[in-house]
DNA sequence: CGAACCCTTGACAACTGTCAATCACCGTGG
DNA sequence: CCACGGTGATTGACAGTTGTCAAGGGTTCG
């Protein structure tokens, strides 16, 4: 009953050969309890006086290489994950074949969260480069959560969070025009890089044209082409995938076009 | 922390006047228990002997006229609400006017639940007729879940629903044509109906040309043709918003465009 | 019965996709 | 150390889908 309302589920990949989750675990750390939580990215926090049941949550850590797969669409989802080091994508496929990026994760965020809808995930998740994910059972996630007031209201808190997301994604999607969606994509990864400390002005994209069209719903020309006219525009500095923003009013506005 | 991730929040509309939420209040029914989720379209059922705690979970049932506002954007959210009767549609607004509609809702389906990210509401929700919500206070609801682990199982598979669902329709915006489009729009609905015991062969649209473009990130015009063109190829047969399904399988052939 | 709103259809323009050639980068191996 | 091949990025020319603008017809509701 509870997946009634989501159709054509992808049940099997299967077509490419994607590297077999050659998985290696990590040891399982013993928590300094009050460091854990940001050594290991983990977007859950506990009060004080339960910080040793962060060890029950957290069961290890997971190395995957660029290209590999965590999870696939049609699994039974029995974990959810949250990037430790490196970035993600979590990719939508069809029966036809056709794929579409739905989302990059980068440390500090959780994937595997649409899986709640039927028990299964929905998506495919890769690695886009040399990576870690932090695993987390969902069954004691949850039995966890029955116990602590504050972990049950960051669950809730987590999956809406996606939704969220995925509601700005689909704005973007259905009422930008291309432009504005990769201008939108840049200020959105640079402000997530902030968040986690790091530059918000110069990074290096994780990802190809490619991917950053399948997510942008645009062809890898087109994003490639726009990539240069920023460049030309004085907007970014791209040269390749290292991307430096220097002027951040002119990105942003691109993003509102219609007072000129 | 919690909200990070999620960039431009539109906090306020205020730009047409909607209809002030003039809502009414149903006095809040006595649930004959067994009854009780289906008659009002609650997808939450607890186990048989909690069966008296649905009163406490729902709190009571608001009408709306067509047109008026549920909640709006930036709000705080203390309550989610399921569709009673009628049909309501999301929408997504930037801080430049454009809007976008994120989703339409049928009896039996939940809304609101994109705030339980930051305890905002982050869509506006409007009755797209004369319709009936049940109100669930969340507080409410996540103490009772704390109690009943079906509870939270069902709360985590709803969010999570929706969350696939905005996946899939990121899906459709990014890679699919328009035409492919609404055959997947029709043929979604026409599911959805039937989920609900309704013909799902035959039914009357709720929303405008413009609405459903919008939701399908087109033009209306765009839209009409396309319902003009299926029309002629006998796939449907439309007539203003009475839309019949004539050859499901052409229908469905439009989706899997890649094999001639 | 009329006005407002919605829908339909046409002509044309614009944006983005397609196809193709070339270039840049990176790792491998001679 | 350099040559080489493979992948990814860039750029151009052109085509196609969808948006824009405009006119006209239908439906609904007071």
């Amino acid at each position: 009953m509870c997946d009634s309302s989501v159709i054509s589920l992808k049940t099997q990949p299967t077509m490419k050969a994607i590297p077999a989750a050659s998985i290696h675990r990590l040891d399982k750390p013993h928590p300094c309890d009050v460091c854990f939580q940001s050594r290991f990215c983990l977007p859950i926090a506990l009060p004080q006086d339960e910080l040793s049941r962060m060890r029950d949550i957290m069961q290890s850590t997971i190395r995957l290489g660029k290209g590999e797969r965590l999870f696939e669409a049609g699994q039974a989802m029995d974990k959810v994950f949250s990037v430790h080091a490196g970035s993600f994508k979590s990719v939508v496929g069809s029966p036809d074949g056709r794929q579409q990026i739905v989302g990059f994760h980068v440390p500090g965020e959780m994937m595997g969260l649409e899986g709640f809808s039927a028990r299964l995930y929905m998506t495919d998740v890769l690695a886009l480069e040399d990576s870690e994910a932090c695993e987390i059972d969902v069954r004691v996630l949850e039995s966890t959560a029955r116990d602590i007031p504050t972990l049950q209201h960051q669950i809730h808190c987590l999956i809406g969070n996606r939704l969220a997301r995925a509601q700005q994604d689909q704005f973007v999607l259905g009422s930008m025009q291309a432009d504005e969606r990769l201008a939108r994509f840049l200020l959105d990864l640079s402000e997530r890089y902030k968040a986690r400390g790091l530059s918000p002005d110069e990074f290096v994209l994780r990802m190809s044209r490619e991917e950053i069209g399948s997510y942008l719903g645009l062809k890898l020309e087109t994003v490639s082409r726009l990539m240069s006219r920023f460049h030309q525009a004085g907007l970014v500095h791209v040269a390749q995938r290292q991307v430096r923003i220097t002027n951040r009013d002119g990105l942003a506005e691109l993003l509102v076009p219609q007072e000129r």
